[in-house]
DNA sequence: AAAGTAATAACACGAACGTTCGTATTATGT
DNA sequence: ACATAATACGAACGTTCGTGTTATTACTTT
């Protein structure tokens, strides 16, 4: 069943998920995301409770879209080598894919939390750590000798990526990084 | 001859820098930078007649940390080959160096100004490309093929580095991206 | 030492922030 | 149909934001 309270919900956390990725968790005002919607700040208040539940929330559901937009498809892929292939190419794809609208939600929220300690930077760094394991473990399957520091180079070159494409304008800067991850990655 | 002034504008952008390496531009807010300086918040605005034109001094004042940390230093290097190398050295070992409170400056201020349009982008934006443009103009110089797409993984490195250290606390970030630089650089 | 200028402080403003409260409306279950 | 919960609303709270205006201190220069 599908209340009504949980359809608002999820419209509210749709919609506060792309505001996060542009002005990040500070842009995400309560008195804008009600504006947006068409809804009462206090309606809106009243699905979360606090302005921490609310961001905890759409951190969770960013890693939601971006399971789905990343993760879940690489899953028909061998793990090992070829699972750590399709990650890496959806990985770079997904930047240029308007999965968030402004670009990659961690990028911007990242920077944003790495010196607010709290729950919600607990919440971002899990996320991110997970999925460095994830990478790093199929690195570990196809064999690569440092699994670890590749997960960190696939990493950083897709963010920086995502500083090219959004912070500098240079529309290669996926096609740089996918160069770079493909010499890098094992054959 | 340094006036009154000058040095109270200097004190002030001094901890602006580091409050905004921290809680970025957003978190550097006038009240705050006037209560930790101890004068009142008009006495500090007065300096500067607008929050951009606090925000735009803080980012130059920023470019000219960062030059006398990484760049000046390396200007003893021979162009080319070796310039590119103890750039990427000092850039590296930057991140450790305490140049910034909150450590890289412009990966705290980056992704917080990317989707912002204005003057303050403009001036992260030119001064971030002028870096790598000197990147890779060494690079060239040192006969790299792809000059560009050397500076750019560079950046992408140690900006992921900056990441790794800051979000992730993964201290051992900072070698991982030596490491994987010096396998980029040439012979 | 006095006059004049530059720098800082004090105070107030409108707007936006997160949050609380009481009330009205809408769905749900009997 | 009616009772009861769930959901949304509007108004107001206290705080902080950036930005003015007006006064008072502190420096410079004669």
């Amino acid at each position: 069943m599908t209340t009504k309270s949980a359809d608002t919900r999820a419209a509210i956390l749709d919609r506060a998920v792309d505001i996060a990725s542009t002005g990040g968790l500070e842009g995400l005002t309560i008195g804008r995301l009600a504006g947006e919607l068409q809804m009462s700040k206090s309606g809106l208040f009243a699905h979360f409770g606090s302005k921490q539940e609310l961001q905890l929330a759409t951190v969770h559901e960013a890693a939601r879209r971006f399971f789905d937009a990343v993760v879940a498809p690489a899953q028909a892929a061998p793990a090992g080598a070829g699972r750590l292939r399709d990650y890496c190419l959806r990985y770079v794809d997904y930047l240029g894919a308007d999965v968030f609208e402004g670009g990659c939600f961690w990028s911007a929220v990242g920077a944003e939390v790495d010196d607010r300690p709290g729950p919600v930077r607990d919440a971002v760094r899990e996320l991110l750590r997970a999925w460095l394991d994830e990478l790093a473990r199929h690195a570990g399957l196809a064999g690569v000798p440092d699994p670890e520091e590749l997960a960190f180079e696939v990493y950083a070159l897709v963010s920086g990526a995502n500083a090219g494409l959004r912070l500098l304008g240079d529309d290669h800067a996926p096609e740089r990084a996918r160069a770079a991850i493909e010499r890098r990655l094992p054959a």
